[in-house]
DNA sequence: GGGTACCTGAAA
DNA sequence: TTTCAGGTACCC
């Protein structure tokens, strides 16, 4: 379930329930995707769970004994095991869910469950039936963070996406699947911020005139804004006791509409592979922005 | 850039 | 049986 306000939503919902509590121990069930994290995770206490890009950060901070110095070091200037902040950044790729449950489960466990980290009172378990998700040991939550820019941060302006968007020659969809201009946008909220803009899919990215680019900046941040709120978008309905569910889809415009009628001019939602991957656009609300700044293969 | 690969399951 | 799926790394 993995845009950036579905990870949002998980960070956000897996904080409160794992803040403070303290590791007992790492499972990986899988093949080893994980290495060893080189430092002692028992007796660590989880800290923060935040979202870097597209990816949970879940912090494990040194565990009581070892944070006598706030170094980490010991009196000889030796590491001491433990005594280094940790974090576990993981990324859901496709199909990655990380859920929190409070009953322990028996050794064998249930389907798809590819990781669990065990704590004190509960286990969170990472859930990943197509095994694309990754993980990856920290040492500070600066490692994680992309060189490209946050849509939900301050410093995303009209300016600055005018800055990134100039020059590029793909088309806009595409464009926005980058994740080395702007992070945690993925197939769904790409169709669904373009027809906010009531921008074509398939026009040059670096061709956007300053209303157009004041367009899509505003639409990427009411799109990503009312996701974030409804807890992101949820297809697949697994019944788990503390599965997290959004709502979002409920507010789709153009996403796995193809036929039918678009929701402001009651054209049909139109469906295209773009980039080995389905774009949803509405022709009739794309063509004038099209006939104002010439057509980009629009088919 | 585009194409392919990584995986599995659901739906057509 | 084939196609499609919320992502990205890697190949020419």
């Amino acid at each position: 379930m993995p845009e950036l306000p579905e990870v949002e939503t998980v960070a956000r919902q897996l904080a409160p329930l794992v803040a403070g509590r303290r590791v007992t121990r790492l499972a990986i069930h899988d093949r080893a995707k994980l290495a060893p994290p080189g430092a002692r995770l028992a007796e660590r206490t989880v800290g923060r769970v935040m979202r870097v890009g597209k990816r949970v950060l879940i912090e494990l901070q040194p565990a009581p004994a070892a944070r006598g110095g706030s170094t980490g070091l010991g009196a000889a200037g030796a590491a001491v095991p433990g005594a280094a902040p940790l974090w576990l950044a993981v990324h859901l790729r496709m199909t990655g869910r990380l859920v929190f449950g409070r009953e322990i489960p028996a050794d064998t466990p249930r389907p798809h469950v590819r990781a669990q980290l065990f704590l004190d009172g509960g286990v969170i378990s990472f859930i990943d039936p197509r095994r694309f998700g990754t993980f990856e040991w920290l040492r500070s939550p600066e490692e994680a963070v992309p060189d490209a820019v946050d849509p939900t941060e301050n410093a995303f302006t009209p300016e600055c996406l005018a800055a990134l968007l100039r020059g590029s020659p793909q088309p806009l969809k595409t464009w926005l699947l980058r994740q080395d201009r702007l992070v945690g946008i993925g197939n769904i909220y790409a169709s669904e911020i373009l027809w906010h803009a009531r921008l074509s899919p398939f026009r040059a990215a670096g061709r956007l005139k300053r209303d157009e680019i004041a367009r899509l900046h505003a639409a990427t941040r009411a799109v990503l804004t009312a996701a974030i709120e409804a807890c992101g978008t949820t297809f697949s309905d697994f019944q788990d006791a503390h599965g997290l569910t959004g709502s979002y889809q409920r507010f789709l415009a153009v996403y796995e509409r193809e036929g039918e009628p678009c929701l402001r001019c009651g054209g049909p939602v139109a469906r295209r592979t773009q980039a080995q991957r389905s774009t949803y656009w509405c022709r009739g609300c794309a063509a004038g922005a099209v006939a104002r700044g010439g057509a980009h293969s629009e088919p």
